[in-house]
DNA sequence: TTATTTTTGTAATGTTTGATACAAAAATAG
DNA sequence: CTATTTTTGTATCAAACATTACAAAAATAA
């Protein structure tokens, strides 16, 4: 049930999509909605981006037990060149979320803004290890390339929309993972 | 009237901005609103996008009438990192527009996207010229760096309500600019 | 089985939405 | 100054909205 609105949530955004598309989407009326989500659409939406929070955590445990852990962050970025045209005019719910949420709902600007920084950690624990081990020898910080990277994947998410392209697409992110050397 | 409606749609967005915020924040009453703007809101909305493309003209003048056009590009991107903190938490109109309108009002959305198109057109061309000239060694094709602007605009845009933080922001974006030599 | 709780779908709640109708008022024309 | 047009604000519209009330149905417990 929950799969089913993030999707609707992931492509529309919360305020432009109504109970009614929830409803229709789920195949749950609206009882049922409200009586499993206490908070109504906003719970619903919450339970969206959570799940988000997940894949991250299964992706914490890969960088984790990987002897290349760079590699996996940069393969990670390629792949989003490469997935389907509704993909990338989706981009990515959290993103989407700060975008749509500042000024209108601090609750949910917060808790996706929490989740991007959590990926940004993942990443310069990454990199700072990796700087460590002398695998990357940039002497940039490595606070400051883990937000270059959530920069490039916050850039990413828009320029997808305007270049649906995988060639254009792993020009641009091959680019700037250059700098993770 | 324009003018104090795109504050409030750049503030909001679309959706989130019902009539009578924009009634409230013109001092025009609905009547004047729709008899101005025939299209009504959404005619509203894209006046208040079009005057993006006038400054986008005035932008395009400076950069023509300039001996270091680079120079020019680079500045106004270190500007936004010193902007006010509410500057840096209602971001990029357009940017915006183009992340909220996907798959919710295709008209919208594309003017969004031609303008940062424009922008991007613009870009490029200063970096052709000063690639030509010998002032940009870079190999990397102009169209690249152009796109590359683009990808850091929209990033940049979305880091911005992360870390409204002159100083994160002036170092990201200057990491990036170090592209442009 | 029967009794009790939980889940479901429908209908209705009151509110807000974008848009209009229209008369008063202001501006313009003659 | 009068006649005509344009602009304004108010009151109102139907539609859509998120939410809830509630009875039927399903599931669970005894």
């Amino acid at each position: 049930m929950v799969l089913k609105a993030q999707e609707l949530f992931w492509e529309k955004g919360y305020n432009a999509t109504s109970l009614s598309d929830l409803s229709t989407a789920t195949g749950a009326g609206a009882g049922s909605l409200y009586n499993t989500f206490k908070g109504g659409k906003k719970e619903l939406f919450k339970k969206s981006l959570q799940q988000r929070k997940e894949d991250l955590e299964d992706f914490k445990i890969k960088l984790e037990n990987s002897d290349t852990p760079i590699e996996l962050i940069k393969a990670f970025f390629i792949s989003v060149a490469t997935a389907s045209k509704k993909s990338h005019l989706k981009g990515c719910i959290v993103a989407n979320t700060i975008v749509e949420m500042t000024f209108i709902d601090e609750e949910l600007e917060n808790e996706a803004i929490e989740i991007l920084k959590e990926t940004e950690k993942l990443y310069t624990t990454a990199i700072l290890a990796e700087q460590k081990k002398g695998n990357i020898k940039s002497k940039i910080p490595a606070h400051t390339l883990g937000k270059h990277l959530i920069t490039l994947w916050c850039g990413i998410n828009t320029l997808r929309r305007i270049y649906p392209d995988k060639e254009i697409l792993k020009q641009q992110i091959e680019l700037q993972l250059q700098i993770l050397k």
